[in-house]
RNA sequence: GCAGGGUUAGUGAAGCGGUCAAACACGAGAGACUGUAAAUCUCUUGGCUUAUGCCUUCGUAGGUUCGAAUCCUACACCCUGCA
């Protein structure tokens, strides 16, 4: 296990202010990661991204295992050239379409086979698979395969299912894991997130967070969240989990989260990292967040002669530019992919305005020495 | 001028005696999206402040019928042939 790597203080309420050492520079904590799963932010240059102020970027193993392949990854440079992104890149599992997929997937000790429902081919993913695609891939932050089940009414019961298998399979990642990194030097290994499951369950939930403690990994990770349960119910685990961190100085990363009021409270209840395709696909579908984490519909009719940034006051690279919502509503009216891409950079800065904000006050509260 | 064909809700387009306020598509209006099968999906879209209700619609005006967007007559306009 490295050492180290991660500095972190602890500010009045629980919000922590960190900073991550990963093969591909710092990471500001807390921070939102957007998600460019095939290997690019939707629609918005990696340039633009960084503009937007954001530490680190995400892309998934599955994805980008089926195409273009992690051979070809490599051979364009690994993830970053490939991909043209400079900044420190996260890849996750692929555990997430495990729930995401689950029409076409079939589970086994083993692994789990996928269907590509476009091409039909099969696609097998197991811990093992999984860290060597993410290896190959070149990210500097990878996560653990895990059993990723729903928590709606129908999906539950496969909490405790899902809750073993992801602890078994945590074991096998992390042996992988180990296998591969075994020669490499501290500054040129990537660091591997374990994954805590145990859906709604705090017994469950509690086990999950000690074990994936009690192991050498280098994040903790919060999984199983946000796939169907209510918000109350979210922060209630969120919260409960708080309380139950180790002092080791590990980041925390909740997946999947995104929505500018559950970001407060991840961040509020100890949670460093957070990546969500949320600020990205709203934009897509012309919702934008604004003062207050409100949100609007860009396309409603009232915004038709509206000229106005989407959020006066904003600090973002298309409020700054001045494009006006009429003419952003018009865009999106007629289908111009401008429209997303200019409402996706406003979108994740402000996510990351908010983590800047926490930043900054812990940082003129902090009382605790660096842990 | 003659002979055919056509005229349906914002647009295009089904319907061809009752189950038609009228399919479907687009457009329009609103909403949902949380480790991206997602530039996607859902709902509404004649009026009545909302209903297993009422009212007004299917070029215009009459007519036949218990009943018409659907049949008949006249007229208007639009196409296509032939003069």
């Amino acid at each position: 296990m490295k050492t180290n790597y991660f500095q972190v203080l602890t500010g009045v309420g629980g919000v922590r202010n960190g900073k991550l050492s990963t093969r591909a520079g710092k990471v500001l904590t807390p921070t939102f990661m957007p998600d460019g799963t095939r290997g690019a932010v939707k629609s918005v240059k990696p340039e633009d991204v960084q503009a937007t102020g954001v530490q680190a970027v995400l892309a998934n193993t599955y994805h980008l295992h089926l195409q273009p392949g992690e051979e070809v990854v490599t051979k364009l440079g690994g993830i970053h050239g490939f991909s043209g992104q400079k900044l420190p890149m996260l890849t996750d599992s692929g555990g997430f379409q495990v729930f995401s997929l689950a029409h076409t997937r079939k589970i086994t000790e083993e692994g789990v086979t996928f269907k590509d429902p476009r091409t039909g081919d099969t696609v097998f993913l197991s811990p093992e698979k999984s860290i060597q695609i993410q290896m190959k891939l070149g990210a500097d932050m990878m996560v653990a395969f895990d059993d990723v089940t729903a928590l709606d009414d129908a999906g539950r019961d496969r909490t405790k299912e899902a809750f073993d298998r992801t602890h078994r399979w945590l074991e096998r990642s992390l042996a992988e894991f180990q296998r591969l990194t075994m020669d490499m030097k501290p500054d040129e290994r990537p660091l591997l997130f374990g994954v805590v499951q145990g859906g709604l369950d705090k017994e469950l939930r509690k086990r999950s967070l000690d074990i994936v403690q009690g192991l050498p990994v280098d994040g903790i990770a919060v999984g199983g969240l946000s796939v169907g349960e209510s918000r109350e119910e979210m922060h209630g685990m969120l919260a409960y989990l708080a309380d139950l961190y180790d002092d080791s100085p590990r980041p925390r990363f909740l997946l999947g989260v995104g929505d500018p009021i559950d970001l407060r409270f991840a961040i509020e209840n100890g949670i460093d990292m957070l990546d969500c395709v949320l600020p990205t696909r709203n934009a897509r579908h012309a919702t934008a967040w604004v003062s207050g984490d409100k949100k609007i519909h860009l396309t409603n009719a009232t915004y038709a002669e509206d000229a106005k940034a989407i959020d006066p006051g904003c600090d973002c690279a298309t409020c700054q530019a001045g494009y006006s919502r009429g003419f952003l509503r018009h865009q999106f009216q007629v289908g111009e992919p401008l429209a997303g891409t200019l409402v996706s950079i406003h979108n994740i800065r402000y996510l990351q305005r908010i983590c800047e904000e926490y930043r900054n006050e812990t940082n003129e509260q902090s009382t605790s020495k660096p842990n």
